[in-house]
DNA sequence: AAATATTTTTAGATTAATCTAAAAAAATAA
DNA sequence: TTATTTTTTTAGATTAATCTAAAAATATTT
């Protein structure tokens, strides 16, 4: 087991968020974009990761990760939603606030801490946008949930995540009152611009776009 | 203002300290001995620290820190010891587990997160190991506190800090019940070898090792 | 004050992580 | 199935942080 970097560790990330968003091998480029590097660099890292035995690299073939690989991408996950949890729960920091820090965060080298950490914390299953937190072993807990712009006419359920995880969409949502746990039902689909009609915490209507609409999960009631 | 590596803010976390302990502008040698690394490597950082402005630095006459670089090194230190509180405060680590994890999240940048978690702490003005946090301006609560060795017979006085920070101290003070708070009345001193005979919270007689006394820090009552 | 010892700096390399520009391979279009 | 475009890799540099060995400066001892 050598040492690993933060900037390996990094990469790990970035590969398994492509392989999870796109579901296959992920390519140089789509590395590249995702980690705002030139493609020359990431060509690089990927000899010193395959060296590692931490990815499966064959030249122009794309990148997929070992099993060692795989379990260091789902632990920096693990601390890095962890680490979220706590500066809300704990700091009282908003769910737009915490993403750069617990970015810094999932770095931390402390096994130990991390199980503390997760037990002080009360063993939460979601980040506070609504994501898994996989458990020691780097399971994720699973949970049907559809956007709310696919929802039919009627249906019920609780805002449990989002798609869209940028400041902005998250402060919008904040002023629509829609955080997680808000009750929605489906009041009407408009076909001019796909926005629909929700009836919230079964008091308020209101209307949202189609790109709120589609960034927003539900989980059906 | 540019960025500050976490290797130059060691180094600068080194010359605080030795300038504290020694009094008086630190010299390569003691970066050297205090980072473990060889003095040709201190040269280069020193003048790459001289050149951002954290350090005065004149060849062959050793160094201080400049203002900013002061600065820098006691919100390390502020940030160092709030994480040693909430290691052992919230996460019940024991005072001899949490310098090397302190040693990583001391590196997070994030100045609202420090203040947050000052304020969780509820403003703790000691670390667990009896050392004074930096307020927020940089400045630390003092103490008057003498090593239990240079106590006079009849003295009486808490635990309320160690000078030696190794494992293997903090946990031998475990097992002497020698924790901060434990009250001590010094009862007799030795000659031959300079141990000390106390009486350990108005209860129990102790002699304890002229290493021991000299290594611990009592506040007179 | 000269000789010796110690400390500090310089010179020259190395490694990780990055870049741009050019070459090579693979994919797509004509 | 060529020709063109896109993607990926290689070549060659750069920067931060480190090293060893040698040179230079400072301090200490005789």
């Amino acid at each position: 087991m050598e040492n690993i970097s933060h900037t390996e560790e990094n990469y790990l990330k970035a590969i398994f968020k492509i392989a999870e968003r796109e579901e296959k091998a992920a390519s140089t480029n789509a590395i590249s974009a995702e980690m705002s590097t030139s493609a020359a660099s990431v060509t690089d890292m990927l000899k010193r990761l395959s060296e590692k035995g931490l990815i499966h690299y064959e030249k122009y073939k794309g990148v997929t990760l070992t099993a060692n690989g795989d379990k260091i991408a789902r632990h920096l996950i693990r601390k890095h939603r962890l680490w979220e949890v706590f500066l809300v729960d704990k700091l009282d920091f908003s769910w737009d606030e915490v993403h750069d820090m617990a970015e810094q965060l999932e770095h931390i080298q402390a096994p130990e801490l991390v199980e503390r950490l997760d037990a002080f914390l009360g063993f939460p299953k979601f980040d506070p946008h609504g994501d898994p937190i996989p458990d020691a072993k780097g399971n994720f807990t699973f949970r049907k949930q559809s956007p709310l712009l696919e929802m039919s006419i009627g249906d019920q359920g609780v805002v449990v995540g989002v798609q869209d995880h940028s400041t902005a969409f998250l402060q919008y949502l904040d002023r629509l009152r829609l955080v997680l746990g808000a009750k929605v039902q489906l009041v009407e689909h408009f076909e001019y611009d796909e926005s629909v009609k929700i009836l919230l915490n079964g008091e308020q209507e209101q209307i949202l776009s189609k790109k709120v609409a589609q960034n927003l999960f539900i989980q059906k009631s």
